[in-house]
DNA sequence: GTAGATGCAAACGCTTTGCCGCTTA
DNA sequence: TAAGCGGCAAAGCGTTTGCATCTAC
């Protein structure tokens, strides 16, 4: 049986992945943990994100063209927005797609899911 | 001043790409274009694409934790359908989200495009 | 004949793995 | 004190680049 153990590496990556303000990609999650825990190793946090993934603690996010990110589990269905002048995702809690789970579109294709990134400015990047 | 030739791999790259019934991968470019030129070197393709995309011939298609996939250009806005059984990417020629260039979202994020990509199974895959 | 294209192999950048000393329980 | 963990360095893997050869024009 494999237990698994309470390290100051796990409870930092953790704890920057669930107060972030959107999911992190592996670069982003090694440079805030690695603040609080100098000489932090890539791939302790490639290995933590793994063991994390498995525990069902934290679930990844696609979006198209970037690396994969990670946020803790339990946000439920939403979309996301990048911003394009400070390259920052956000969460988004609102969904403007009108197709529910089991359309048939023209060609004959059901639908299970879909998957809606937007793409502007944020409110900082404005001014 | 750069003067681009018509040479067979090029004229097989790229005739692949526009008779495929969806965007194609690198893999699936090298692999299709290859049938028709034996010995054809994954290097020439992505040089190829390199100058396929710098002569606005195709552009980039990015679908959420994929490789980059290729299609001409003149496809106008549209979005993709994914298999979940058989993993083909489609074209769709409808767009579901209503939401407005320039429209701002709770949070104060100003969209200015949008990538949707919808998931489930294709009329081929029900059967 | 020459600039541009190709194929091969080496170089790259990011992710994963092996090894071994360190730490948590 | 032992199983799990962390750090380092090497291995993988897909993409890019350098180089010598070949080819379209």
């Amino acid at each position: 049986m494999k237990t698994v153990r309470n390290t100051r590496q796990r409870n930092a990556i953790l704890k920057n992945i669930r107060e972030a303000e959107g999911p992190l990609s592996v670069a982003e999650i090694h440079e805030r943990a690695g603040r609080e825990i100098p000489g932090l190793g890539i791939a302790t946090v490639y290995r933590a994100i793994k063991a994390l993934r498995e525990d069902e603690e934290i679930v990844v996010v696609e979006l198209p063209g970037e690396e994969p990110r990670y946020e803790p589990v339990g946000r439920g269905h939403h979309h996301h927005f990048r911003c394009l002048s400070c390259r920052q995702t956000f969460d988004l809690d609102m969904c403007p797609v009108g197709i529910p789970q089991g359309t048939t579109l023209p060609g004959g294709y059901v639908v299970e899911d879909h998957s809606l990134t937007l793409y502007g400015r944020c409110s900082d990047c404005l001014n």
